[in-house]
DNA sequence: GTCTATAACGGGATAGAC
DNA sequence: GTCTATCCCGTTATAGAC
């Protein structure tokens, strides 16, 4: 792909700010941050931040995908391997639990994504596709298991597969936003609790975390 | 309350700025609108229009607060007449379905809403005791009402009451916000879909909606 | 490649005329 | 009570030195 040395540097050089501008929005969280904070948290000048991004916009756009891109290499699973046709509606339950658990840790990364969801309405926004086919591919992966959870009577299917897979984004999405107002809510039981819902049981021996409210 | 003719008179205009601001944006929607833009749609100078209000996060937390007014009056429900001991599943499924139905009408309503959702989890934000309060009452209501329900058997009670509310706030919130990314998704029947899950049957004899997906 | 400097803009808030 | 005018600020984006 990159065919030059000093092309594949600056990408490098892209790929590294991003990761650091990572690390320092969720360990010192983003209230609605300027280039220029970021920047020196990062240790450029705003121009020489600006240097490697086309707009504001794209900059942050580009710090989820990046957040994606880690996280999904972290938990080790690209979509080759995730949601296997075994998948047992407890597999999907620890995963997608897990992964909200882990967003109580980044308070900066939540709310950077909560904000840009809106902004991202505007068709024009650079992070509006982005959005689209985030949310798209998540839900898919999740309806998948849903729908053969269903085929073998694991789940009602008194709701079509795609959904329960909108009404699972909503939750963690809205979930995320009821958090941020009250950071003592706890998200992961939350969801853990639609879990509970859908299945009409408790998982199979899984450990119970605290009240949800 | 009012003593003087004159402060009256400056409550007066006042609220009949929020209403006309409320049908602006209602029906012109908001685009993260500055004062100046929300002023002129309204009639006033920029300066006009902030000699009512404190400052900008003021004015459109007040914005918020008067659409709640007006949604409540409307609807002729107050907290007195609301959520009656008597009320079954499907009053309160036809109630919130409706709700969110409505909001698909004011688009720029659900942004404002969205936006200020984001802003005022920062403690220091007008609008943050605002949601919180009005978070509180809309979850404790609700909750009543399940509780009864679950008592009668008409809900299944592995859930606690505060939680399914917290879970039914969150869809109506992530809804909006998948809704106002792709705005051919019907937030209404995915909201009442999750009645279905919740009470693992279909409403008695209500008509459907269109697929949710 | 990164900086300093600055442009170009728009925002919210305020002073003061009327 | 409402307007015009203006201030003052922070922002993003760009130009140009090094």
């Amino acid at each position: 792909m990159a065919r030059r040395g000093s092309y594949a540097k600056g990408v490098a050089k892209r790929e590294e700010i991003l990761v650091r501008a990572l690390e320092v929005i969720a360990r010192e969280g983003y209230g609605g941050a300027s280039v220029k904070q970021l920047a020196e948290a990062v240790g450029l000048s705003q121009a020489g931040l600006l240097h490697y991004f086309e707009s504001k916009e794209e900059l942050f756009t580009e710090i989820l995908r990046k957040r994606d891109e880690l996280d999904s290499e972290s938990s080790g699973l690209d979509e080759a391997t995730y949601s296997p046709a075994s998948a047992t509606v407890d597999d999907v339950r620890r995963g997608y639990v897990g992964v909200v658990r882990h967003n109580a840790d980044v308070p900066g990364l939540v709310q950077l994504f909560a904000r840009l969801s809106v902004d991202a309405a505007d068709t024009e926004h650079p992070a509006h596709d982005f959005f689209l086919a985030r949310n798209a591919q998540l839900r898919e992966v999740f309806a998948a298991t849903v729908s053969r959870q269903q085929a073998v009577g694991a789940i009602p299917d008194t709701v079509p597969p795609e959904t329960i897979a909108r009404i699972f984004q909503a939750v963690a999405d809205g979930m995320q936003v009821q958090w941020m107002l009250e950071p003592d809510v706890d998200m992961a039981a939350t969801v853990d609790a639609l879990f509970d819902l859908l299945t009409g049981a408790r998982p199979n021996g899984g450990a119970r975390d605290g009240a949800a409210s």
